[in-house]
DNA sequence: TACAATCCGGAAGCGATCTTCCGCTTCGTC
DNA sequence: GACGAAGCGGAAGATCGCTTCCGGATTGTA
């Protein structure tokens, strides 16, 4: 985010393109947070206090824009994924995963669709090939840790879950305001049997 | 289904059009499975083999389409849960009953979307109040057995349930083929402590 | 300052859908 | 079988939201 992107852009951005950009970067943030997949290109530009056809210079097409997005968001979940590695206690690492992707869903209401498409293996908005990989390796690696540490049931495989961080994004998507009382149940299911 | 409706139908239907608005609702059932709330009405019609405007003729918006097939399902779904009170095993109906509610969403991809509203507590397709309070009653009553039996932890509410039940929607609606291993995780949580 | 490349704004174009409208058809009855 | 009421079909109307287009403004450089 800071260096790279130049094979991205080939040539430097005016001044005000550049800031026209990272406006409606932030403009189309706040309104996909809001209203999901159906925010709507002119009220993107209207936040942005710019022309649709600056939205259009910068981003050829609506999914163009929501992809950046969702990628940009993507990014920070695999960060935060690999912090979650070096969490002394893997248990808390899986439950501090699940409260970042309900936080994520709420600041970003088109979450639960790629979480969707994740878990049901199709959907129209998927992260690219390997960051998808990334994420998925993180996930093995710290349920192989809970594993080890007795922390979850054995039986808990990678796969299980993407299908359980959808159903969670989900059930915040619905405006469940106690979603973690949700999560407490959903979390009492994956511990080790007693 | 098979004689009630006077109240809502004041003249009795000529034949030919009791015929017509049966075909649209079997076509609207079956597009609305498969599309969920993008299902067109042109669609609709042509696979009932008529015109649109009969279709309007029967449901003044594709709202009013939408609402009927809902409150259908809804229907259904209360006199299932009112048989599972007879059910001798009480956490086995507590299992049926999420059972239902996943085959319910593989058969009408707007269910989640009702799901989403009952436990978020808005939703653009909420079904009458008695009805949803007649669900809530069958809930209630299901984890009070479920309760007294031992079956469930206790501190288990019937506000737990609709969020649950979103979930699992959620999950079926993503394309989640294996949809009965998140079902058993999320049961696991739901046991009473050993 | 002058010039050219770059960028901007927002009206207009366009495609997709829901909904209306009305002349024609079918049904039920006398 | 004749008549009026009820129902039907589908083209046209209305709307909505994405996308294009281009004259004019801005920026960076000589």
């Amino acid at each position: 985010m800071s260096t790279p992107a130049l094979e991205i852009q080939p040539r430097r951005l005016r001044a005000d393109a550049a800031r026209n950009r990272a406006k409606v970067l932030d403009a189309a943030r706040a309104a996909f947070a809001e209203h999901g997949t159906d925010a709507q290109m002119e009220e993107i530009a209207r936040r942005a206090g710019v022309g649709v056809g600056t939205v259009y210079r910068h981003f050829p097409t609506k999914q163009a824009l929501a992809e950046a997005l969702v990628e940009e968001r993507f990014k920070r979940t695999i960060a935060y994924t690999t912090e979650l590695l070096e969490e002394p206690d893997p248990w808390l690492a899986i439950v501090k995963s699940f409260e970042f992707c309900a936080t994520t869903q709420e600041q970003n209401r088109a979450w639960a669709g790629v979480l969707a498409g994740i878990a049901g293996g199709s959907g129209a908005m998927q992260p690219a090939e390997h960051q998808l990989g990334q994420l998925l390796a993180n996930t093995e690696r710290m349920l192989d840790r809970a594993r080890a540490a007795g922390a979850i049931r054995p039986d808990l495989k990678p796969a299980d879950m993407p299908p359980l961080y959808c159903g969670l994004a989900a059930v915040v998507q619905a405006g469940v305001a106690d979603w973690r009382r949700y999560l407490e149940l959903l979390l009492a299911g994956l511990r080790a049997p007693a």
